[in-house]
DNA sequence: GCGTCAATAGTAAACCTTCTCTATCCCGCG
DNA sequence: CGCGGGATAGAGAAGGTTTACTATTGACGC
């Protein structure tokens, strides 16, 4: 593989003119002189060795983005924006896949580390589990001590995300908008009470209730998973529990699409007998039948700011927090609440 | 940051033999002194620098997976099969969502190559656009003579894919299931001509055809994009033609996906008016409503003999080319045809 | 004609590892 | 008792780049 000295010797100078034109220092080289090295590694397929250069500059650029599977739309979603933003500027982007699991997470990390990444992007909530995250935040902290940067999009261990969105308000949003349908009975499937942001969502629909006169009924909100499966038991658990209700809101699409699919297997007709709402606006949102009505997050924009915000990180500048506005979005699976609040009355 | 070095010192021994013991060398170290050197490096917070280790490796431990967008539920299925192989030996995934612009896949690749990654998995098909790929290919083949694994998983410009999956048979399967309802007019939503995937997929179509004694109609074959918005086109394109069919398969489910809400918009029942069948089995053709009846992929795996295939391929083995099977998956958008094929006598 | 200064080019150190040699020690054997 | 050789440790080069420092040139003012 050709090197900078190949360029130098081929050009005639030395390797430091060779690289000063390569690179795009600042440093003034005499038209001739440029116009030299730049024919010469042209001819000879020069691409610069980018470790050697990173060594130097004691980064490499790259930005890993910890999600917690990137076959969550969510999470693909947010990484393509981070790509949007990376990609202009030279710079890579790591996907790593942590399941949640502080473990694994710890050991992604620590690679990221190890090749000296600019900038780690934490996509994903934290996880309540303060003992198993001493090994993360140690090589967090170092990164930062190096130079790198480090950014959170959402609630975590340490504090508030750097871009964020407004969790609390979005679902309140919505719960205030099912209210507005004529909804007074509204369940909750709110995902596992570890993530902080399921806590954040749990939340907002708690002040959602408050706000809008609505009265809390501890049987209507089913902790679990995060995903379509647990969605679906959220929908077995509510039954069982004989508390009226005429619409579930949940803390994610993925939540709510599952729901959908246990209401249809149940017979149970959406939104005639009880209104689904989601959270996020994943693509599929919009192509189920009924479409679900959910909050949309920018999330592509979030991944991009994440990222904007490390790059300004790393040119020592430092900015505010930015929160993203949400929207909710209505679509063919929420109306006006039966006469018969489920599952009295309705056909459990 | 910690250097060797400081380990060494800190041990009282030299780098030579912090080296050995932190590198897993092997080299013997006595038991006393790796030790000394391990209890050092732990107190040290010390984590190798992979930059220098690549730099004289010449490759670092990462894999770039070329896709066509993250977004696109397939390929983040292959991305995490990949990942998924990846993590255990230590690697990383860099994603680089092309948008099949041969320009930008370059420079994704170019980036790669600066960085001396491993191993570039191609995972979504060539384009036959052969004068934009000269830079491509000049990179491959550099990195190739570096001693990085080139690894395709789908049809390309230089050939068969190492790991795949038989496209045509699987189109085939599915029309010949169809074919198997009593269908004897169907269409087929083809995507673009220029991608050597949908070529392989459209070859399948005709295939199943003539296995099955079933007539070509040009007309009941539709070029476009390969999403969903191209698949609502689809639809519009079909009825515009007036020739009859009674079931439409198509060479992806977001073309599947897209086409039943069009019809859905238009009013045309399916099953009951016309059968819809896509290909891949992304996540979301278990949750639409009709259920889309598709040929299951294993994408996760694909991605996963991919990246094994590469780490081979690192150590100097040679393997066989291996194709993946493929399922039909029938759900709830195939049934036996309506008597009245669309759209002649049909709502259109 | 000489010192000063700007423009341009070159030299060599530094970044952090790994690995090839070389050195030391000690054991056992002839 | 001398020596071959195995086990262990260290010295130093190499890998490709950037950059602080130094050197050379030529123009210019006096």
């Amino acid at each position: 593989m050709t090197s900078i000295t190949d360029v130098a010797r081929l050009a005639g100078v030395s390797v430091a003119t060779a690289s000063r034109v390569v690179s795009e220092a600042d440093y003034a080289v005499s038209a001739p002189t440029r116009a030299r090295v730049l024919e010469a590694a042209e001819a000879l397929d020069y691409v610069p060795n980018a470790l050697a250069r990173g060594l130097l500059k004691r980064h490499l650029p790259v930005v890993g983005v910890i999600v917690h599977d990137i076959t969550d739309p969510y999470f693909a979603e947010v990484v393509r924006g981070v790509e949007d933003g990376a990609h202009g500027l030279g710079y890579l982007v790591v996907t790593c896949s942590s399941e949640r699991d502080p473990q694994r997470e710890a050991s992604y990390v620590r690679l990221l580390r190890s090749m000296r990444a600019a900038a780690v992007i934490f996509a994903g909530s934290g996880l309540d589990d303060p003992n198993l995250n001493a090994e993360l935040s140690r090589h967090a902290a170092a990164m930062r001590a190096g130079g790198a940067a480090i950014v959170h999009l959402s609630p975590h261990a340490h504090g508030e995300p750097e871009i964020g969105v407004d969790n609390a308000a979005g679902i309140a949003a919505m719960v205030g908008a099912l209210a507005g349908l004529g909804h007074r009975r509204l369940a909750f499937l709110a995902g596992p009470a570890s993530l902080y942001v399921a806590r954040d969502r749990l939340a907002g629909y708690r002040r959602g209730l408050a706000e809008h006169g609505l009265e809390e009924d501890e049987r209507l909100v089913v902790e679990g998973g995060f995903d379509a499966e647990a969605g679906a038991a959220g929908v077995d658990a509510l039954l069982g529990r004989r508390a009226p209700f005429t619409a579930i809101a949940a803390a994610n699409d993925l939540l709510a699409l599952g729901a959908l699919r246990r209401l249809a297997e149940r017979g149970i007709r959406v939104p005639d007998d009880v209104s689904v709402a989601g959270f996020d606006d994943i693509a599929a949102a919009a192509t189920t039948a009924p479409s679900l009505s959910t909050v949309r997050l920018p999330l592509r924009e979030l991944g991009r700011r994440g990222f904007e915000h490390a790059d300004r990180a790393l040119a020592g500048e430092r900015s505010a927090p930015v929160i993203l506005p949400t929207e909710v979005v209505l679509r063919g699976s929420t109306a006006a609440p039966a006469p018969n609040p489920l599952p009295i009355g309705g056909p459990a």
